[in-house]
DNA sequence: GGCTAATAAGTTGCGCGCGACTTAATCGAG
DNA sequence: CTCGATTAAGTCGCGCGCAACTTATTAGCC
């Protein structure tokens, strides 16, 4: 514990640099960057891409279910999944057993994106440049930060 | 290793929940919720309290060195620190000596806050609930992820 | 069956975050 | 000294991300 600039004792000071919720905001938003451009050349965003992802691997999702799986709001959901619907990339249809729901499915076109997108976590996971140990080791402990910090009280 | 859903061996797989990038966006998001409540009271959104934490540790800075410091583009930071201007939190005036250069200085008001935002990194510190040793491991990593993925190449 | 509560999706408003661009001032090679 | 290059700040457009709200549908209690 180095407490600096005369402050006085306290758990944790206002220095930007001592800050873990700093240094995640920063991770976060470099990792984003360097998806970009190997996102651009997919013509997607790096949230419409955590949606293909989800869709990917599952092929025929409910909003709702992608707003659970990536802790998203349909605020923020519904736009987006339209944008993808517009790209042709995915078709958004009413279930019949629940007007309520809309289920959210790979177009072709969306199936055969994959193949194009198979480079990109390998690119990623090269530039991040940790250990297998460190690796596991960051989503370990993000996931419990995660965990901890969404507990009510 | 898992291999999963008969994906041929790749270093890394499309699941979503395979992926650090994920465990990153979605802890960066928690913890960033965890921090509303607790900055609404102050009138300050999230990168807002950033730029505080710049001035409340140097006092008076340069549009240039909080966009350094937060890792921040001017078209991110000009709206937002005029935002805290019209709040009364800040001062923003031309540097006499180099016209081109804005220097960012607290009013009264803005150093005053300082005070009611000291409980703000304890109550966020407990809230992720790691252990000293975690916290820290937390940041290295952050830290070094941050600087390889900004590498070029 | 009827009616209230709960649920799913969507709309609106606002503040980022960043690429592309503009404006204005300073730097620096010749 | 001059003029093209660099630098600092700012504007604009767009896509999130989320709070607050609306609309439509279903669930469930009586």
């Amino acid at each position: 514990m180095t407490t600096e600039h005369g402050d006085t004792a306290e758990a944790y000071s206002l220095l930007l640099d001592d800050q873990l919720c700093f240094a995640l905001y920063a991770a976060s938003r470099a990792v984003t960057a360097r998806y970009r451009p190997l996102l651009d050349e997919l013509g997607l965003t790096y949230p419409q891409y955590l949606v293909m992802l989800v869709l990917w691997d599952r092929d025929s999702v409910s909003v709702r279910d992608i707003g659970t799986a990536l802790q998203l709001e349909s605020s923020t959901l519904s736009p987006l999944i339209k944008r993808l619907e517009t790209a042709g990339l995915v078709l958004r249809q009413r279930r019949a057993d629940d007007e309520r729901s809309v289920t959210v499915s790979l177009t072709d076109e969306g199936r055969s994106l994959r193949n194009r997108a198979r480079c990109v976590p390998t690119a990623i996971g090269d530039a991040m440049g940790l250990t297998p140990q460190q690796h596991e080791a960051a989503k370990d402990i993000l996931r419990l930060l995660t965990t901890n910090v969404s507990r009510v009280g």
